[in-house]
DNA sequence: TGCCCCCTGCAG
DNA sequence: CTGCAGGGGGCA
């Protein structure tokens, strides 16, 4: 689920609230989510959390390494626990967000922010020497892996990935000649191409076409050079909204503080077939199937 | 370079 | 009950 925006909210809070701790023991409930070892991560001081493309990498002492996908419906929450060590009742959720919860009246039914942590959903945790960071993920795609920190980019996910949108070597040029490879794709399978430009997904990629006024079915062929400009002006500025509402939670996504996202309410097409397009065109928001995927689009806007 | 699949749960 | 969901791997 999470795309860039909300993988880099979690990777800045994640930053804020555990670097520095150590990890005191991993606890697995669902061993398929787990790859590696998880005894070769015991004892290690957290030290960096960065992020590539959609995987997040946490930096351990001792040259060790955690990589985590969340897919679509991971989630890594942080619980500070006052006395540090095993989850207490007491320690269940911070206050606040649970009162976010009820104030935007947006819970889910089943939204593990009404229970206390670890929840039917925890398929790995992490007590910390100050509180407990679990990884929830409902469908089970997503995983975290132990490895040395030499193999961490050698992973295959990692490995395949490609230039990094707030790259200075994303570029309009960058991007004509990779999409002229393609002619016969359409524009929004290129840009979900996670091993040309990463971190784009499905809410991203309608939301920036539509910015660059281009329709998700246009040919690789038929893209120009300006609609590569706009394109690529387009990507930056929905990835940078993304972040400044700390991702989209239409779904499952939070913050490891238990927050939801507000980039829902900012957005131009994506979730809002039928309702009129944001623009001042006064056409309709179209929602097709391409490449498998739910597409939005304003057929007025977008030529 | 498209399709089916992994899995769980909600909306219609 | 069927279809659909912020992803991506493996397969023709």
């Amino acid at each position: 689920m999470p795309e860039l925006p909300e993988v880099e909210t979690v990777v800045r809070g994640l930053s804020r609230h555990i670097v520095g701790q150590k990890i005191k023991h991993i606890h697995i409930p669902a061993k398929t989510s787990f790859k590696g070892t998880a005894k070769m991560a015991e004892g290690l001081k957290i030290k960096k959390i960065t992020r590539r493309g959609k995987g997040i990498i946490i930096d351990l002492a001792k040259d060790q390494t955690i990589l985590v996908h969340l897919k679509m419906t991971g989630q890594l929450i942080y619980v500070p626990s006052l006395r540090g060590g095993k989850p207490t009742k007491q320690s269940g959720l911070p206050r606040y967000a649970r009162n976010d919860e009820k104030r935007l009246n947006y819970g889910h039914p089943t939204d593990d922010f009404t229970n206390t942590m670890p929840s039917k959903h925890t398929r790995v945790w992490f007590e910390l020497s100050k509180g407990n960071l679990y990884f929830n993920d409902q469908r089970r795609f997503g995983w975290v892996k132990s490895v040395a920190t030499k193999d961490a980019l050698k992973d295959k996910f990692f490995a395949g990935l490609g230039v990094e949108p707030f790259d200075t070597k994303f570029t309009p040029a960058f991007l004509y000649v990779a999409i002229q490879r393609r002619p016969k794709s359409n524009i929004k399978a290129i840009i979900l191409d996670q091993s040309l430009v990463t971190g784009i997904g499905n809410i991203y990629s309608d939301e920036a076409l539509f910015y660059a006024r281009i329709r998700p079915t246009r040919l690789g062929r038929s893209i120009t050079k300006p609609d590569s400009t706009r394109l690529v002006g387009a990507i930056k500025k929905v990835l940078t909204k993304g972040i400044k509402y700390s991702g989209t939670s239409i779904n499952t996504h939070r913050t490891p503080e238990g927050s939801m996202g507000r980039m829902q309410g900012y957005l131009a097409v994506y979730d809002r077939k039928g309702l009129p397009c944001r623009g001042t065109c006064k056409g309709k928001v179209e929602k097709i199937r391409l490449n498998g995927r739910g597409t939005h689009f304003c057929p007025s806007c977008q030529k």
